[in-house]
DNA sequence: TTAGCCCTATCTACCACAATATAGA
DNA sequence: CATCTATATTGTGGTAGATAGGGCT
């Protein structure tokens, strides 16, 4: 027995969120993204079972067993005589796919128990493509459309082929052309606009719909308009960077609330630049380390802006691997090779979606950001924990204080 | 409609120092 | 290449002050 759900607590984690940086078992995995369209967009991967905690990205076929990188490495490190097995490139996925769906994705990997459960069916068509799909790349152009067409699609890795859900993780961002073959999916023109398409005031779609009961339209009470007023053009990669679970595990309270201004401003700022989105793999430029800030670092947070600059960070380049892109934690929007707001051919066609999808990201992860802090250093906080202060801020050993964490006494 | 004031909420800098990272011998 | 030493940098929490925004006159 592995371990249990972040979230009921009660179930075996079987998937992990790099957005929520959490394990999580399939019923709440299903419940948790199927919240609202924010959340489907959550690339999620299966559970490493070697140490259950880490995001699998290989599947060993010969030991049956599903690795992350690490596990991986020390299981099957060129040294060992397991360094001949045979792996398959787990993919990721998004959206809210059925049983039926994820049993397709994984079926040579895991049995999923709810074969017969349909509550998300109709939304097969959000399945996203893989972060290390060779074949998808919806900014490519037709090429892909075929692809896009199927609700699955086949994608070669090194070693073996794996069926990955596929489609753009947003129907109505697709172009018409790519809409069109749509096999497993409801028709499109039955795809759930009401996802992402708030301008189609459509509220009665949403009476019977249970996935969006906790949409709290109070924090994304936005006027629509006045924000596509407000942005000019589609957004790009700033909120794909925001999406990333990891990054924000990373950032510390101050490096939090820097990074969300300054990436409030990188909104805004793209907003009001006339430049257009940039389908080139923004996500190459911020590697999760690079995204840490420091009191002394003047940079603090990378902007839209500098990604259309070609700016590099962190050496990753075109070279980087499927796992270098996993791990540094970069929405796996664009590593799918399809973000939906630089699809050339949405872009002009869909654009008040686009922008109201970032601010409604933006506004989502801010509001979750907010109540979680990281601690990096236990032994810090553990010093600080206790250290004496005077007026808030920290003394000398053996200097007066005003407040003592142990005894809540004063010396003066 | 605008300006000014008040109140509340949020953000940021500050402190000491052990832990950690880096450079050089 | 490994080890040691010196130096530089980082991160931690509570508080005060600054700032932003809303409501009211």
């Amino acid at each position: 027995m592995g371990y249990l759900c972040d979230f009921c607590g009660e179930q075996r984690s079987m998937v992990y969120c790099r957005s929520d940086a959490a394990c999580l078992c399939l019923s709440c995995d299903r419940n948790v993204h199927s919240a609202n369209a924010l959340s489907k967009r959550h690339s999620r991967t299966l559970v490493c079972e070697r140490c259950e905690s880490q995001p699998a990205i290989v599947r060993c076929t010969e030991e049956r067993v599903s690795l992350c990188h690490n596990c991986d490495l020390n299981g099957h490190g060129v040294s060992t005589c397991s360094s001949t097995h045979k792996r398959q490139t787990i993919n990721c996925y998004s959206g809210c796919p059925s049983a039926v769906e994820l049993s397709s994705i994984w079926s040579s990997i895991v049995q999923f128990p709810f074969a017969d459960d349909t509550t998300c069916e109709e939304e097969l068509g959000l399945m996203s493509i893989t972060e290390n799909s060779l074949t998808t790349c919806s900014c490519g152009g037709s090429e892909s459309n075929t692809n896009h067409g199927s609700g699955l699609v086949e994608t070669e890795t090194e070693n073996a082929n794996v069926l990955v859900g596929s489609s753009s993780s947003l129907p109505e961002l697709k172009s018409p052309t790519q809409n069109v073959s749509l096999q497993t999916a409801t028709p499109v023109d039955a795809l759930p606009s009401k996802i992402c398409c708030p301008q189609a005031k459509e509220p009665l779609l949403f009476e019977d719909d249970g996935l969006y009961e906790d949409f709290d339209m109070d924090e994304v009470d936005l006027n629509l308009e006045n924000y596509e007023e407000l942005f000019g053009v589609t957004l790009n990669s700033s909120e794909d960077l925001l999406e990333n679970g990891g990054i924000d595990s990373l950032f510390t309270k101050k490096e939090i609330s820097r990074e969300d201004s300054n990436c409030q401003d990188a909104v805004l700022a793209e907003g009001s630049s006339a430049q257009p989105a940039n389908p080139q793999p923004a996500c190459s430029a911020a590697s999760a380390d690079s995204m840490i800030s420091s009191k002394t670092e003047p940079v603090l947070c990378f902007t839209p802006r500098q990604a259309h600059s070609n700016l590099s960070f962190s050496g990753l380049t075109g070279e980087s691997t499927a796992y270098d892109h996993q791990d540094c934690g970069v929405s796996s929007m664009h590593l799918m090779g399809e973000p939906p707001w630089c699809h050339p051919g949405s872009e002009n066609s869909q654009p008040s979606v686009s922008r109201s999808n970032a601010v409604m990201r933006y506004k989502e992860k801010k509001k979750n950001r907010k109540f979680e802090k990281r601690v990096r250093y236990a032994s810090r906080k553990a010093r600080a924990d206790v250290r004496r202060r005077v007026k808030g801020r920290f003394v000398k050993a053996g200097d007066a204080y005003d407040y003592d964490p142990l005894s809540q006494t004063r010396s003066c």
